[in-house]
DNA sequence: AACTAATCGAGACGGTACGTCTCGTCTTGGC
DNA sequence: GCCAAGACGAGACGTACCGTCTCGATTAGTT
């Protein structure tokens, strides 16, 4: 008989619980609490008695709310985005970026992961956590798809792939967070055909004319 | 008798002040408190106590720190960035562009107005004053002067220059908000290139070779 | 109509309250809970949720909880014990220190000021309040009794009265705050007589002996 | 070779230690820890990270921290106090209220002590422990001593000597516990003269005058 | 000599209180 | 009337300690 005797009631008591289980039901609570009210009403305080985690444990393992939102934002919220490739880079931006509209405008979570940048402006821990866990993943995926167009001929072998980056996906979060304009799908368009085609008069279309350089 | 002596320093008393010389006096020391701390640890309260104003003042006048912080970011710090027209929309973008990046990069007021546009994602109040007295502004005077270009035919009729804003100074917006990647003199210039130029493989200059490599 | 239409509810709101109103809530509080519980139970914390006060407006006015339960107990708890004087200063010591006794073995406050000593040990804000709130009041009282005696000569001029103090009620303290022996009443009249009539051999009784000096 | 070398410094490592080397180190820790800071800033969490003791043993065995520290106190700091028997009561009385005195007002252990008294009115375990340890010891020591002073005259019959001690020590203690008026060598001598002539008028000194002045 | 059972250290756990800070509301008392 | 000064209720902050517990490592008694 190794199992001690639980005397009297299943009476939980204080003591150490494993730490996977902890931290199990504190990520699960807090993706909860950011889906429904989002990261500005959260606190560890409110953490700690939804979750039945004390304070010291929080603060044991996230430094701050941003780090421990973006850790369950991360785990239990964010959907895995695809990086299509089917050989059409055209084709294959339109159809990852549509996705990534997608989730930041129709979900709750778009609007998580804005905040989420908005708070790491403030919290050095907060974006470090981010670049390491989200951003620069997601960067690197992109990075390498790009880079197949280009070896295939269909980017100019000059370009740095990484500003095009910048100039999509960064277009797009430039918009949710500083919403003067929209985000459409006439935008995204937008987005691949400037890039792709560029914006100056068409060459070839216009024979006589030749304006630049 | 009993009244104290009130020579003494230039200890103000309590009685009212005309609204200008207090609105003045604040937006002032929280200019300087914006500097020198950032926005992070700026507070209604310290405002209060460095400003000479009271908090009942304040909360009558703005509607959070938020809003107060633009106020005096607009008034005391932000340096008015001109829109060059020379006729040539490649070097003025390059001009324009680059004065934003160093203001954003290597003056203080570049780090608050990350910090603003990151506060604005839990501030309503904030997101809208941002954008009626910041953001729209900046935007309808890139636009006016990419409309120019395409008028005299330095961009093709049939773009839509709103989205172009999003991948120039958005683009530049996106690396100061996701630091993963630095904003270097290269990456302005390619940002412009990309987009007059084009990222496809060079039509009818190489009409033999076809793609590059 | 100077009154401002109180919309829905009674609901108080947050704003000031008359300081004297405050303090008279949390004194009143403090008291009930000092006699229902003791001075070890009482926390900053427990006073602010059952007084309505904030924990802010507490340590505003008083640096311990044991200042705090100091000031409750001597505006609210503690009986004012009278010095009677009938010139037998025999029968008057013993009728002081019979009430006294008996306010301390027989009432709940009787607790709470050995409390309030032990406390004391460990903190000077509160020894200091309590030498000046209380005990020095009582020992002025007290010796000023003792003074009168002595001016009569009912007590020897070349005695020190302060010290009489210390050997009747300091005795009596010392029981309570040590009980290796009960507060009887044959305890209280011992203390009186002892003193009066010294412990040693009674002179005159035995004439021929004369033991001491 | 997976075990690590365990020759370089004592670490200890885990395991199990003999019950009386554990004690001893407690013991010795606490002792110290109480002479350099006294009882108020003493924890078991402070008391396991100096000692090397774990907090499990350390409840194992001391039900509180003033239990602990009395135990250690008694171990480690008490200076022994002698009681001298010369055949003169008076002197005897005199010596050793003053070693008493010189060690509570002299010494840091002085301290200590009247922070366990003052610890013991809100523990009732330390109080037992006190009483068992410490005081009805020394209590007893005092009453035989007095018992004998008694059975050779020096003191009336009629006197109950367990008074005598609460109008000595316990005197003395109150000044300790409450400092109104200083503990000083008068005040030693006064208590000691006091209680041996009595304080009233010396009767058959001076038949003709009557009350003093 | 190997095995078992106890007991140790280390320290995480759920709680609770600490003392401080800021929030947004409200009262008081000059001006 | 409006203002400053700042007290107020509310509640989060991050830390410390409480007393309970899990986990391995070590040792003392049994086999």
């Amino acid at each position: 008989m190794s199992t001690p005797a639980p005397e009297e009631g299943t009476r939980r008591g204080r003591g150490r619980r494993p730490a996977d289980e902890v931290r199990a039901d504190v990520l699960h609570t807090v993706g909860e609490l950011l889906l429904a009210e989002g990261l500005a009403d959260l606190t560890f305080e409110r953490i700690a008695r939804a979750s039945g985690a004390s304070k010291t444990t929080l603060y044991k393992w996230w430094p701050s709310k941003g780090t421990l939102a973006l850790d369950a934002y991360v785990h239990a919220v964010e959907p895995t985005l695809a990086f299509p490739d089917t050989g059409d880079i055209r084709a294959d931006l339109l159809t990852q970026l549509r996705a990534f509209v997608h989730v930041m405008t129709e979900t709750r979570g778009g609007h998580v992961l804005t905040e989420l940048i908005g708070e790491s402006q403030a919290d050095a821990d907060l974006a470090a956590a981010y670049r390491k866990l989200y951003s620069s993943h997601r960067r690197r995926l992109a990075e390498e798809r790009l880079q197949r167009a280009q070896e295939v001929g269909q980017i100019s072998a000059s370009i740095d792939v990484r500003v095009l980056i910048d100039q999509l996906w960064g277009a797009v979060y430039h918009r949710l967070l500083i919403p003067d304009e929209p985000v459409t799908d006439d935008f995204v368009v937008a987005l691949v055909t400037n890039l792709l085609d560029g914006i100056g008069p068409r060459p070839g279309l216009t024979p006589a004319a030749g304006t630049e350089r």
